[in-house]
DNA sequence: GCGATCAGCGGCACG
DNA sequence: CGTGCCGTTGATCGC
């Protein structure tokens, strides 16, 4: 037992830095300390250790690992009185510290993978943003953008516009249903426009859907909802907010 | 070639809704439609697929998969005018689907993988708040705690509490360094507070820490921190917060 | 490096 | 189920 260990660590040393993904499995349990902490009771697991040094700890459910680390320096070590071989992982900043017991290994392999091939996703915020500045009239008659992400001092505004009366309007873009942390955000930014300009700023959040409850948040502080329809949010419905501008999800999608 | 991806396709058929975890390496590209879409080109993968129906697709970066899905249903099939075995996730509500062209296959096994095992975690927000509640005269002399986790209509305080003079205080408890977020939530709770009771409400951020705009936005709203020690943000100096009532997180660690 | 926000957020707890 | 919010958030982008 103590020899397949000694293996497995001969094995995974070299494997360390290699540019390979590592995978290793076996039973074990972890330590953790740094932002928090935390201890998880023996089990069979899987490490992970990618190119990157990222560190992952996976139990089989969920899609996150049950214990992790970014950009870890990663050692091995033989504890011999505990019989195990230790996996650490090391970060400074914020100072934190991982450890895997393993009391035995089942698998220890390093595979060649693909190190950081580009997603290219659409749909985004960012993409829905761009978009409506290209024609803010979809949103509403004589609407015209001034400017796209406007840093202020607390926070950075989606797009800032004006009306037809030459009101500010500061729009607040969510690709989802908006919350009312979008709501919070948006008034927050109202306010700031306000003090800075010394004149009424208009608000409009602008999302496929909003619940209720933001709505009513939403209405208090006197800003506006648009909605921005989206097929998936409206399936069977016609696009109404963007149809003559802008393709649906499912065309974009074809496109690329 | 293809008798290499139908012979993976009959291990992986096997294996799935087995309860193990499975583990699939190869050259693939990969096509996902649903809230968002997205099209990843050909390169070697890892594919993990866990009990839970979990489906996520690695490369050698990040922690976290680049396509994924949770509590998909699994299914395969081979494409013969690609070439390809194709691993599919498909989920209703939200509807999406997820794609995953192999062309060929290196690497196909299931794992025995310990299902859910609790992790003990301690350092939350939930365990600081649990604390507080046992003690608040740690922020404020005289202040007692009347009700945590107090639901409004729009959002959650933390703790809901009353200071020497009888004033309601709202206090907004955060893990970490405070951010525009949390000054916007604690703004928005206290105005709530303040339009139901029809009194003047004081509102107290308690964090480790909080950057300088969102100190100076806690002003402007009139609202207060008060800074909470936590070792990991201040490992030098004395705990200053809560050292008579509450251990260190080290030492909280150590006993557990 | 810090700051601010988004994320196909995921995950959880509560109503 | 939806709603709200935390997270060792992670990841991204701008300063």
């Amino acid at each position: 037992m103590a020899f397949r260990l000694a293996k497995a660590k001969e094995k995974l040393d070299s494997f360390l830095n290699s540019g390979k993904m590592i995978v290793v499995i076996g039973n074990c349990f972890v330590h953790y300390q740094g932002r928090a902490g935390s201890k998880l009771a023996e089990g069979n697991r899987m490490l992970l250790i990618k190119a990157d040094n990222s560190f992952a700890i996976h139990q089989n459910t969920k899609l996150r690992p049950i214990n992790y680390m970014m950009n870890a320096q990663s050692s091995t070590k033989i504890d011999s009185e505990k019989n195990c071989l230790v996996i650490s992982a090391f970060k400074r900043k914020p100072k934190e510290k991982l450890e895997v017991f393993f009391n035995q290994i089942d698998f220890v392999q390093a595979f060649e993978i693909e190190r950081e091939k580009e997603l290219r996703l659409f749909g985004s915020e960012r993409e829905l943003s761009d978009l409506l500045m290209q024609d803010l009239s979809v949103l509403e008659k004589g609407l015209t953008a001034l400017k796209k992400e406007q840093p202020l001092r607390k926070g950075i505004i989606d797009i800032i516009a004006e009306d037809k009366d030459k009101n500010l309007v500061v729009v607040e873009v969510k690709r989802r249903k908006a919350d009312l942390n979008a709501v919070r955000q948006l008034y927050s930014y109202v306010k700031q426009v306000e003090t800075i300009k010394g004149k009424k700023t208009r608000g409009i959040i602008c999302a496929p859907l909003i619940g209720k409850p933001p709505m009513e948040l939403l209405e208090k502080y006197g800003l506006e909802f648009c909605r921005l329809d989206y097929e998936i949010y409206n399936p069977k419905e016609e696009i109404k907010g963007l149809q003559k501008k802008q393709s649906t999800l499912t065309e974009l999608y074809k496109k690329r």
